[in-house]
DNA sequence: GTCTATAGCGCGATAGAC
DNA sequence: GTCTATCGCGCTATAGAC
């Protein structure tokens, strides 16, 4: 169908300019302007902002999650499986034409401007992260892989806020290499 | 002078609303509304938001390097000197009504939404983060306080990033007690 | 589904009285 | 210095033709 191709281009349009400018910056005009719609279009498919924001995260959240679950199921080894969790984020970081952060490290910034279903969609996010990187870290730790002091669960709340935060950080300061090199530290950090 | 004294109080008003909700959903309405003076005498001080910022950046950055200093400069252990450091950051996640982020973490997210000069003025700011943290972990480590393996520039960075996204995280999803957990890991790490 | 047109509001900013 | 008043713009959102 032509329209679903429309709410698609619509989606990922939005998608890709709150993970630019945020939330707050960005605006149907800017929408139509990439999608190449009026404005009374896009209303037309999401009536209100929030009504395209729960449509984007209600997209994003599986999608990114689902992508974790397969490299946790990936026959590799914990490190590397650990490398390539962190590879979302850098991809995330240098995909388009500007630098992008993860759309709910974004959010983050924005959280106290959201009504409070959508806040509960971007904690969710968080946690499901963080669950996900304490299995890995576990198996890491079970296989002889990895070794580090403190617990898991403290370690992966470390790693996902980490990861959100250099996402920031690199947009500002020194891009890519910034990022890898913080990953690579984290790598020596539980390896060690 | 009451003027300064006004002045004053639109730059912590500003400065409090841009830790909260952000630069873009902070308008100068909201301050007015807050310090009780009209929207034109605000302009009066800073005829422009630009202008608001600049001098936002100019009084945050040195006072809270300042206070960093101070820390180092201190004769407390490494350790110490590390966990009151990481305590700046908590104190920011909990002081006033709701929990704010770091004006510079703030500005990060929407770092693509400021024209060049306030760019500089935001990652010079993390730049003097890291170089302080680098200092602060070189000397624990030449006082075998701190053992990690890789270069403390790169501990220093990733501990810079873990900041900053964990005040976002806190924010959205379990507050202060899991910026507390994130802190009792890092220190965990740096003493292994 | 997409359009034109427009309502209604809040924004940053300025002019000029006091 | 602070005020009232106002301009011009961009925003979200809606009504109604096609």
């Amino acid at each position: 169908m032509k329209s679903s191709n429309t709410r698609t281009q619509i989606l990922d349009t939005a998608q890709e300019l709150i993970q630019t400018v945020g939330l707050n910056a960005m605006s149907y005009a800017d929408i139509s302007q990439v999608v190449g719609v009026r404005k009374a279009s896009i209303h037309y498919y999401f009536p209100s902002k929030d009504d395209l924001l729960v449509a984007l995260l209600e997209r994003y959240s599986p999608y990114f999650l689902r992508v974790v679950d397969t490299i946790l199921d990936s026959p590799e080894s914990a490190e590397v499986k650990l490398r390539r969790y962190c590879g979302l984020f850098e991809a995330t970081l240098s995909s388009g034409k500007q630098d992008k952060a993860c759309l709910c490290g974004m959010l983050g910034a924005e959280v106290k401007t959201l009504n409070s279903p959508l806040c509960e969609q971007v904690s969710q996010f968080y946690q499901e992260n963080e669950i996900r990187l304490t299995k890995l870290l576990n198996e890491g730790v079970a296989g002889g892989v990895f070794n580090f002091p403190g617990d898991t669960t403290a370690m992966a709340q470390l790693i996902f806020s980490l990861l959100e935060g250099e996402l920031l950080i690199a947009r500002a300061y020194k891009g890519v290499s910034h990022f890898r090199g913080v990953v690579e530290q984290l790598v020596q950090l539980v390896k060690a």
